[in-house]
DNA sequence: GTCTATAAGGGGATAGAC
DNA sequence: GTCTATCCCCTTATAGAC
């Protein structure tokens, strides 16, 4: 692409951003090249340092980006959580499958890229995730204390439900047979059985003839 | 390292494999070089030619092994499966958690390299992790018409459990308070609940049709 | 089987003109 | 704000000596 007449400096930066989005989900941080962004932003390389410090800045500022707006839509979503917590637990479930469907490309980098921040900023991102999913967490073990909800280790049960959560981003795309509203219904479905008083339990099912400890 | 008297073929390869698998999962695919490689094994940037055909040979025969390696594992450890589904779940459940843990590197390249694989050897890899995949489903299409398994949905089940199992793999490390046996009781309890036809659902809340508590 | 040396090309980032 | 040109370094892969 060659520079457009009347292209200004806001919309240079909001196009780079989101270049650079797509291209890192795409081939990963490493593999992508600044020519490469330059050439799909429309500008030679050189003029690409108008709009960040460095490649890792870019990188950091995607990724901070993510966090604290997943934070803030949540904040807004649930200023005053619901006190009960089966309630909560639905809601959360919901905001976090809806927040994430169309945002795949952030989701996919913030999980891969960790590794290619630098120690200052991957610290900035891990404490943003860890103070999303202590949210998760507190329901859980609110839930727990009050009996409505089975979730003996509430650590452990809010890793496993994120991860399950987050896994729609890897397939989902919208355009198959499902909705994403049918999406949301079986995710919350599976999730509130999973941590369910009145499930049946796993492990206290008689004899365990798939256990295989040596 | 020096090269060390003695050494031969056969080691070379084998370490040539493990330092590779260490560092595409620590550093990324793209950002590691063979510089890098070479260094860890103890050669010469060319020697390592005489064990692989290209880099992206190399990442292949790390991905398509780990897969196959998967799928034997779960062969040889279920060559018939239990009729009764639930059982069959609970197997599989400890199995993968089991199979997962201490391959952390491995399971971690194989979701993230992906995109670096070129087109045919992606294909060869998809197809394997969809074998493997389609053992669940099975299993879940199963209890589903049994009526002993809740799953009304079982593709989107089926990938929403294996995103939640093998989640485990990017914060579990053995050294904290909960051991892999604690691990392997969590995330079955979880499974089997997540699919129970005596949960609570999360759609019709106010209703309990299958409470076991007044 | 491993070494040294090198080919051929791409990498991030900067300088200075306009 | 964007361009052209460039610095200096690193990349994968190969050639040929030993």
């Amino acid at each position: 692409m060659a520079r457009r007449t009347g292209s200004n400096g806001a919309q240079t930066a909001e196009t780079l951003r989101r270049a650079a989005l797509t291209l890192f989900a795409r081939h990963g941080y490493a593999a992508v090249s600044m020519r490469m962004i330059a050439a799909e932003v429309g500008v030679q390389p050189g003029a690409l340092y108008n709009y960040m410090g460095s490649k890792q800045d870019l990188l950091r500022d995607l990724m901070v980006s993510h966090m604290e707006e997943l934070l803030a839509a949540w904040t807004a979503r649930a200023p005053d959580p619901d006190p009960d917590p089966v309630v909560a637990l639905r809601a959360f479930v919901r905001f976090h499958i809806r927040h994430h469907i169309g945002r795949e490309d952030a989701v996919f980098i913030s999980y891969m890229e960790l590794r290619n921040l630098e120690p200052d900023n991957f610290a900035a991102v891990h404490a943003l995730r860890g103070a999303y999913e202590s949210a998760l967490r507190v329901i859980l073990e609110d839930g727990a204390a009050q009996g409505v909800l089975h979730a003996p280790d509430a650590p452990v049960a809010t890793r496993a439900i994120i991860s399950m959560l987050t896994g729609v981003t890897n397939w989902f795309r919208g355009s198959g047979r499902l909705s994403a509203d049918d999406i949301e219904d079986i995710y919350t479905d599976m999730t509130l059985r999973a941590v369910s008083p009145t499930a049946k339990g796993a492990i206290h099912q008689g004899e365990d003839p798939c256990s295989t400890h040596p």
